[in-house]
DNA sequence: TGCATCTACCTAAAGCGATTAGGCAAACGA
DNA sequence: TCGTTTGCCTAATCGCTTTAGGTAGATGCA
């Protein structure tokens, strides 16, 4: 019985691969237990139970995408700033689909609170400095972000986009000129 | 042994309401079973299997989403063709979460070919004739506004806007006015 | 180095969901 | 009323999850 040294932490890294690999759906502890070559029993010492393996792949998820996005907003303001970081969002769930969809993942409310999704409303809303929205628009504003990356990852994984004109890489460059758009020139009263 | 008298229909209806009852991920063929007193083998003359009721649940939600977003645009144009188009989704999403969140599952191309979906894109398509777009740009703006809805409302039922301030209500009425001047005024070139 | 302790991984077992094969009796058509 | 159809059942298999308790390899201390 060699020891294979199983830890949360390898755990987790390996099943956010196979997320990458099988979809995160298909995450499962005896999946996993069999990578390791490892009895299924043997996770139970370092994961409370399958669903606390699926959240903690989403946290791993939720910091590898804040750590980039913060690399991706160093330094730079308006429209550079905002494509930096919605790219990715994108590039992200291209590379890593089954962390995407992890990241995706519905989490109580006290483990978001504690996740790496708050320095993402923060980076979001520290982008918004290079356009000028007050409150209550700057919140308006990070949702509208919000909604767009996540829903057009969501799509374009989901392979809504694909087989059909124009690409998808194309309409994303122009969503993101919209963007650029709206958040420059945001309409402060309602347009009748 | 009293004959319940299950048909597809009855079990996709039944699986829809327990989807918004107990979740869609949670809707299962044996939950469904004991819904209608009956053991578990007997719903596969039927279903195909598992996957089968999901993607025909998923089928309705997108049929009911269609019909009611039908409604909500005939006899409008402009932004009241958009604002109703948009809260159909997001009215959809409250009342009934479960199926909502079918309607998001991802099919297989032949299947989503098949599928109301098909109507959401050309009823979005419909809404931009009252705006001023030419292609390839109306479909940038499909797919924007797809994303747009379906990133809220996912967003929305996981609880993200819930409990700061502004209000989820205000936000929403605010993007679709952003949306509403974004359409009227989209950015014809590359901005700088 | 040798022994004691710890603990990483194991075996065993129970529970539940999915799925298939084959049986019986209720419904239905003639 | 008698076949035939067929709706629902029993039985069985398989995979995933989770818990309880055992064993041996690693670790620490004299």
């Amino acid at each position: 019985m060699a020891r294979v040294g199983l830890t949360t932490e390898r755990l987790v890294r390996a099943g956010a691969e196979l997320a990458d690999e099988i979809g995160f759906e298909q995450v499962t502890a005896s999946e996993l237990a069999r990578r390791f070559d490892v009895k299924v029993a043997s996770l139970y010492s370092h994961i409370k139970n399958s669903q606390d393996l699926k959240t903690r792949i989403a946290l791993l998820a939720l910091e590898e995408l804040a750590d980039r996005a913060a690399d991706a907003i160093a330094g730079r303001a308006g429209k550079d700033a905002l494509v930096g970081f919605a790219n990715v969002y994108r590039d992200y769930g291209r590379e890593h689909p089954g962390r995407a969809a992890a990241a995706r993942m519905r989490l109580d409310p006290e483990t978001a609170a504690a996740s790496a999704g708050v320095r993402h409303a923060q980076m979001t809303r520290a982008i918004l400095r290079g356009y000028d929205l007050t409150e209550p628009d700057a919140t308006h504003a990070v949702r509208l972000l919000g909604s767009v990356f996540h829903g057009y990852s969501s799509l374009e994984l989901a392979g809504g986009f694909s087989h059909s004109a124009p690409d998808s890489e194309e309409s994303w460059t122009r969503i993101l000129d919209a963007l650029d758009a709206l958040l420059r020139n945001w309409p402060t009263a309602p347009t009748p």
